[in-house]
Order: C-alpha cells, then sequence, then structure tokens
RNA sequence: GCCCCUAUCGUCUAGCGGCUAGGACAGGAGAUUCUCAUUCUUCAAACCGGGGUUCGAUUCCCCGUGGGGGCACCA
C-alpha cells in the first residue's frame, strides 16, 4: 500500500474557525492513524485579502491545538519538506509549467485574455437561467467520483472553466490540483462544499494525465438552532477558535469535542485520549450529515477534562490564565499561596476563566459582597448572634488543617446546641461575600485568623 | 432555476431486516455534601411523509418534503 499524504490548505484571509479546525484535524489524524504525511500548505493567492497576521493565526492555532505538521511552512518544531515552497504565492513558476503543458496538448486555450480548460465532446449553446445569459455546453461523460465517506457520486461537468484569470494569476481549482499532484497527495479530505467543485477537479487530473487522489468529504458544520439557520460561519459566536483560546479551553477538550462533531469510534466512548481517537479514527466512520455546533457540550467536555487534570498542570494553566489578568500579579505574588487556592478551586469550576471570579476574595479585602446571598442569608435564624460566637471562638481554635477546624467548629455549634449549618452560611459571606465557593474549612484555614476574624467582625458591623 | 449531498430525542449520535430504539449534552425531579459545583438515582424526549420490496422495515429502493452545499476571470 502506497504512502498516505494528506494536506490542510487554508487561506489566512481571516481568523481561524471551528470549521477548519475540524478539516485540519479529521486529516492530521488520518495521518497519524496511518502513518502517513500531514502537510500543510497555504493558500495565499488573493492578495487582496492576504494577511500576515492571519497567516500567524493558523500556525498557531494548529500549533495549540496540538496538529503538528510534517511539511509545510517552517513554524516552531514544524514543517520543511522536499515538496516545497509551501506557500501558493511562491509557487508561480510551477503553475505556469503546467499551464504550458495544457496549452500543448490543446487541453487549454485563450479567451477573452483568460486562459480556459477544455473539455472534451460535441458542442451546443444553451440559454442559462441562473446566469441569465447563453453559455456554451460540452456533451461529456458524468465524471464518477469513489468518495471514501460519500460512495459513488456522479456529476455532471459540461463547460470549460477558467484556469488563468485575464491578470495572469491562476484560480483556485487549478493551483489546487497542481500542488496536490507535486505534493503527491494521495487523499483528499474537505468539507462537503467542495464536493460540487470535484467534477472540476477530476477533468484537470485527467488533463494532466494523472491519476486522482482518493476523494473524501466530510459533513459541515452547521450554526446551532438558536444561533439560526446553515453553515457556521465566522460572524457566529464560538465559532473561532482564537476565541476558546483567550477564554483558556484545554486544547485537547476542544480537539476531543471536534472530533466528536461528525465521527465517533463505534460505541458509546465520548471523552477519550487523543492516542485513543488516533487509533480509531477512521474515513469510513465518518457520518454523512451536516452537524450542528453545541457550544454546551463543548463546555461541559472542557469541565469534564479540568476535572482530572494533574495538580501541576492545572496550577499552569491557572498562571498562564492570570498572566493575562489586570490583578495577576498580585494574584501570583505568593506562590505556595496561589498554588494551594487554585487547587481549592479547581473541582468546583467549570472553566479555567471563571478562576478570577471564584478565587476574588483570597487575594483582596476590598472584595464584593452579593446583596442577594445577603439578603438570604441574614433572613435565616440570628446570623449577627452567629458572627459574634465565631468572632468569639475562633482566636483560641486550632488552625493547622481542615480536620481541626471543622473539629473546632462543630464543637461551637454542638455547645450551642446548633448545627454547622447554622454558622456554615453567614461565615462563608463574611469571608467570601458569596455562598458558592470551596469549604469553609479550607478558606478560613487558607486565609488564617486574623483575616477571619476581620472579616467577621466587618460583617457584623455592616449588617 | 439547475446540479450534488443529506434525514433517529432540542443537540451530538448508536443501530447496519426482527431491539422495551441505546448512550451523551442540555432540561425536570430526587439523594449525598458545611454552601456551590461535582457525583449518584430518576423522569421526559426521536425513527419527516407517502409508496414499494419483504413473512417482517428505523434499516433496502422510489417519490415528495425538510436541511445543507454548489452553480464566478472568490478560495
Amino acid at each position: 500500500m502506497s504512502q498516505v499524504r494528506v494536506r490542510f490548505a487554508p487561506s489566512p484571509t481571516g481568523f481561524f474557525h471551528i470549521g477548519s479546525a475540524r478539516t485540519a484535524l479529521f486529516n492530521w489524524l488520518y495521518a497519524r492513524h496511518t502513518g502517513g504525511t500531514f502537510i500543510l500548505r497555504i493558500e495565499d493567492t488573493d492578495q487582496a485579502r492576504n494577511s500576515e497576521a492571519f497567516l500567524n493565526l493558523i500556525y498557531e492555532s494548529l500549533d495549540w491545538l496540538g496538529m503538528d505538521w510534517d511539511e509545510g511552512p517552517v513554524f516552531r518544531k514544524n514543517g520543511g519538506g522536499d515538496y516545497g515552497p509551501y506557500r501558493q504565492s511562491q509557487r508561480g513558476d510551477i503553475y505556469q509549467r503546467y499551464k504550458q503543458q495544457l496549452l500543448d496538448s490543446g487541453r487549454a486555450y485563450e479567451k477573452d485574455g483568460a486562459i480556459w480548460f477544455k473539455l472534451l465532446g460535441e458542442r451546443y449553446k444553451v440559454f442559462d437561467d441562473h446566469r441569465k445569459k447563453e453559455v456554451e455546453k460540452v456533451k461529456t461523460a458524468p465524471v464518477v467520483i469513489d468518495d471514501r465517506i460519500r460512495g459513488r457520486v456522479e456529476r455532471q461537468e459540461d463547460e470549460d472553466f477558467v484556469i488563468f484569470r485575464s491578470d495572469g494569476n491562476p484560480v483556485f481549482h487549478f493551483v489546487n490540483v497542481v500542488d496536490d499532484i507535486e505534493m503527491k497527495v494521495s487523499h483528499i479530505i474537505r468539507g462537503e462544499d467542495h464536493l460540487s467543485n470535484t467534477s472540476k477537479h477530476v477533468r484537470l487530473y485527467e488533463g494532466f494525465g494523472v491519476t486522482a487522489p482518493v476523494f473524501a468529504h466530510i459533513p459541515l458544520i452547521l450554526k446551532s438552532p438558536e444561533m439560526g439557520q446553515g453553515k457556521m460561519s465566522k460572524r457566529d459566536k464560538g465559532a473561532l477558535i482564537e476565541e476558546y483560546q483567550q477564554r483558556h479551553f484545554l486544547p485537547e477538550a476542544l480537539v476531543n469535542y471536534l472530533a466528536l462533531l461528525g465521527w465517533n469510534p463505534g460505541d458509546d466512548r465520548e471523552k477519550m485520549p487523543i492516542a485513543d481517537i488516533v487509533k480509531l479514527f477512521d474515513l469510513p466512520g465518518v457520518n454523512q450529515s451536516n452537524a450542528k455546533f453545541d457550544g454546551k457540550k463543548l463546555a461541559n467536555m472542557n469541565m469534564v477534562y479540568l476535572l482530572e487534570q494533574p495538580a501541576d498542570r492545572f496550577v499552569s494553566l491557572a498562571r498562564d490564565y492570570f498572566a493575562k489578568q489586570p490583578t495577576g500579579a498580585t494574584v501570583m505574588a505568593n506562590e505556595a499561596y496561589f498554588r494551594d487556592i487554585m487547587l481549592l478551586a479547581q473541582p468546583k469550576i467549570k472553566s479555567v476563566d471563571e478562576l478570577g471570579a471564584y478565587t476574588g476574595y483570597f487575594f483582596t479585602d476590598d472584595f464584593s459582597i452579593d446583596p442577594k446571598v445577603t439578603e438570604k442569608v441574614m433572613a435565616k435564624g440570628d446570623p449577627k448572634a452567629r458572627l459574634t460566637e465565631l468572632g468569639a471562638a475562633v482566636p483560641a481554635m486550632d488552625f493547622s488543617s481542615d480536620a481541626t477546624i471543622e473539629t473546632a467548629l462543630k464543637s461551637l455549634a454542638e455547645s450551642k446546641g446548633l448545627g454547622f449549618g447554622d454558622y456554615q452560611a453567614v461565615a462563608r459571606l463574611a469571608v467570601s461575600g458569596t455562598n458558592a465557593g470551596p469549604s469553609l474549612t479550607s478558606i478560613f484555614r487558607v486565609l488564617g485568623k486574623e483575616k477571619v476574624l476581620q472579616r467577621l467582625r466587618k460583617l457584623l458591623e455592616v449588617s
């Protein structure tokens, strides 16, 4: 069996979005699954819309998601290869050569300053009511595509088409095919939106006297019902990879979710390590119908991953997050203290970007107090009495561990004929300003006696 | 308008001629925990319609309908 060579060929004309990432992922997975080669090729022929910033975003995003490329532009540890250059803007001479070949063999001709690819067959004229003009058509045999995902697809290609514009630039269909031939691409895995183009491409392969690669057209990602109809576009909420990076999602969670959009391992497994996905992924397992994007399921996947991160990794993720927050320097000033708190938060939060709000009161005395929670807590029992009792008891408590604090609090409650719950809510409100957080005993321990007392007193004063 | 693809809970999906149509997310209700979150239990929720083929269709075929994509000197 010949070597599998697949490519991902984005154009740097906009932000890198979910759909592109998924196409890249399926190519990458197939390459890794088969032990083949994953090529990154930049389709930057559209000079007006290209930008270096977008190009860099492609590199950064792929790198962040863990999709390393064996051949392509050099970026960090990725890239290189013998079939370059890997940017179409630098391959002009190759396109000229292929154009000449077609001209020489009579499969291309010039008209209106452009170069057209010539179909073989009897010609006739017909009025096209979509374009509202008369066009010349060619009676050709239908193109048969043996798609690895769709099965047999038959389509008529019945009009000559432009391969070089009158400004001298080659068009997408032409460069795409030429590059795939030159780079010895064996499998073309791309979005279903290209299925209709494939008949053109097949004719071009034939024109060059080359066997076409295997095609595999994957389903598209559609908007979720709340977002409306149609395929996901760059303007839709949650469509950009950059957004998840900024929200500090775990790239492996995003990749896992994306893999499940249009593919499944054949059983009920959903969360699975990338190595397992690589092992199980194959083209016949890819669905034929489009999938709607579900941000909630992605968020859940992210949480599931977050919960099981080893402590060191979680702290490092937290550090990346706080490095970008205005309060970051203060928060991370004391490494041990920071780590302690982050590990208290880890099992409780759903995403890293909640960390700031969730742990704020640990790092400043000037934290906000939730008025709604206050109202609720202060309405029940005699919270002010509990605060007073706590204030009196805390100085003598053993703050050396959660367990000793718990024992002390429970014995205080017992001595008053009350339960732990009678103190918990109001104490929590005093030290954290809210009703959600790590266990009260942990908060006490981390904060220390002095701050706990100070906050208990403060709440007593204002209430 | 023409061409191509597609169709199971709200969403992602399993099913590959005979099943109480399974799982997951989201939603409802309980339980556990010092709060919250997690976790656990539980409930509700689907085979687009019509024809065939067959002893028997969610499953195979055809026609509708719905959804998606394509029809450029864009990529």
